[in-house]
DNA sequence: TCTTTAATGAGAATTATTCTTATATAATAA
DNA sequence: TTATTATATAAGAATAATTCTCATTAAAGA
């Protein structure tokens, strides 16, 4: 996934963000890792080119790129923090033997969920959107 | 979810895992605090009758536990882990607005996923199991 | 009861993340 | 372009959840 350096420009700037250089290779690090990264692969990644990037202004920065919603947190059942640049609805397939997460796009899927839950209705709840987490494993692992 | 300690007990002998006051109490701490408890509320719970149990041993159990299939992990995107002691197959309601995760049981659902991916099937990866992560917010919150 | 193997307690160590504060810089106005 | 202001960043200390070490203890089976 290669996005243009004013591609980065403009999605920070439309958010009314500042664009700075920190977060201009912290979004394009993301994009690049691909595979929901962790913080420290972004900071493993960007340290290359930029050693003197704090790592707290990585953290920092993620945060701000979340409630921004130029990137998501991924759920895992692991206490490291991962990331995810893709924004368009997609679920994620989980392998039981290594960490590897990978986007499962399914459109088809999509529609009979929202089917489905259009009659159905949670009583005391309010559903804003629907992940699924399918766990398995991979050939390769 | 009440457990009796009979029931704890021999669900432990049932995973050849030795029965030890630590676990039976940590078991039932999970059981009885119910929605998904952190390390710390299981913690919070022991220590009240019994101080003595080191933290230390209650993540060790919980890892335990979980490798025997007693509990599960429950995948959040937060940096503390959550256990859920119900094994039965259900989904997962999360809240927006605070750290609420209700579970969800929806065999009709259940059903039509089971179907959907019986033809369809991933290139390279096998799969286990699927759950939902429905976010959304509770009236309450 | 005795023996063996595994589990626990205590607390140190680790690691991911957050916090603090002085400095630097992007955006905006002049 | 320069000055102003608000915000972001660097550096490193602090925190908090979790893991690790190892001596001691206890469960299970003989």
């Amino acid at each position: 996934m290669k996005v243009s350096i004013e591609k980065l420009r403009t999605d920070l700037a439309e958010k009314g963000l500042k664009v700075t250089p920190q977060r201009m290779n912290i979004l394009d690090a993301i994009y690049t890792l691909g595979n929901h990264p962790t913080a420290e692969n972004i900071i493993a990644y960007i340290h290359k080119d930029h050693p003197n990037i704090a790592t707290g202004t990585v953290y920092k920065v993620l945060d701000t790129l979340v409630e921004n919603n130029l990137i998501k947190k991924v759920k895992t059942d692991r206490d490291i923090m991962r990331y995810d640049g893709v924004i368009e609805k997609h679920h994620h397939l989980y392998c039981s033997e290594c960490d590897l997460i990978e986007d499962y796009v399914d459109e088809e899927l999509d529609a009979i969920l929202k089917n489905y839950f259009e009659n159905k209705k949670f009583p005391g709840f309010t559903m804003e959107d629907i992940v699924l987490q399918i766990r398995g494993t991979f050939d390769k692992c």
